[in-house]
DNA sequence: AAGTTAATGTTATAATATAACACTATGTAA
DNA sequence: TTACATAGTGTTATATTATAACATTAACTT
């Protein structure tokens, strides 16, 4: 079997320290804070998180470049996800709705 | 008085691009187009793009980096804006769902 | 006409992300 | 258990996206 969706090493490092975080971590941050760890190259690092956020694990907030833990039990499937940030303090939550998600889900259908 | 919209010449010329184009604009291309109009350097078109972002004459894209006219003539009103883009072809499409930004706006207040 | 604020022009540089290629580990199947 | 395929890694170089800093010009306000 293939898909046990077991991480590997790298994937596993940069997994723990985004969930570890109280806030958005961006990817040379990452970086910084995974070299001493091994992991040297920015490569290293998008590719981990391209695949955390394949598996559902983490998101990308798009208009900050940063990436965060997921919040909420289901995202492995439904990928319709959205969040509040504040203007103040940038304090980021994910919405959990279902009635949004199924309104973009529906939507998408369409 | 001091705000009526009416736009300075290097955000009309940026602003034209983007509307009369079928497709999302990145800042680097538009660069490239408005070369011939004068608009040499990066910062001149940013700095164009954020004003009419601002004005809610454009939208940014985040995941795309790229740009995009209001399709929809209550976006100075509302700024609760989402797209919906095509996984195959890269169509996007404004949603303009009035309860779509009932429903974010209502968030936001919480 | 003087003061104020917004917009511009310009150079340099920071921050974010990917291409290309060689190599290694892991799972699958003869 | 060997070979085949696929996914992940390491590394160098480079592309793409965005902003800092500072001098100047235009436009509005009184």
């Amino acid at each position: 079997m293939h898909k046990d969706n077991n991480l590997t090493k790298n994937q596993q490092i940069i997994f723990d320290l985004i969930d570890k975080s109280p806030e958005p971590l961006k990817a040379y941050s990452i970086l910084f804070n995974v070299q001493k760890k091994g992991i040297k190259a920015p490569l290293q690092v998008y590719r981990a998180l391209d695949k955390l956020v394949e598996m559902g694990k983490i998101h990308k907030i798009e208009s900050r470049n940063a990436f965060i833990a997921c919040q909420n039990s289901s995202c492995q499937v439904s990928k319709a996800t959205a969040f509040s940030i504040c203007e103040m303090c940038e304090k980021i939550t994910e919405i959990s709705s279902s009635s949004l998600s199924k309104y973009l889900a529906n939507f998408k259908d369409k």
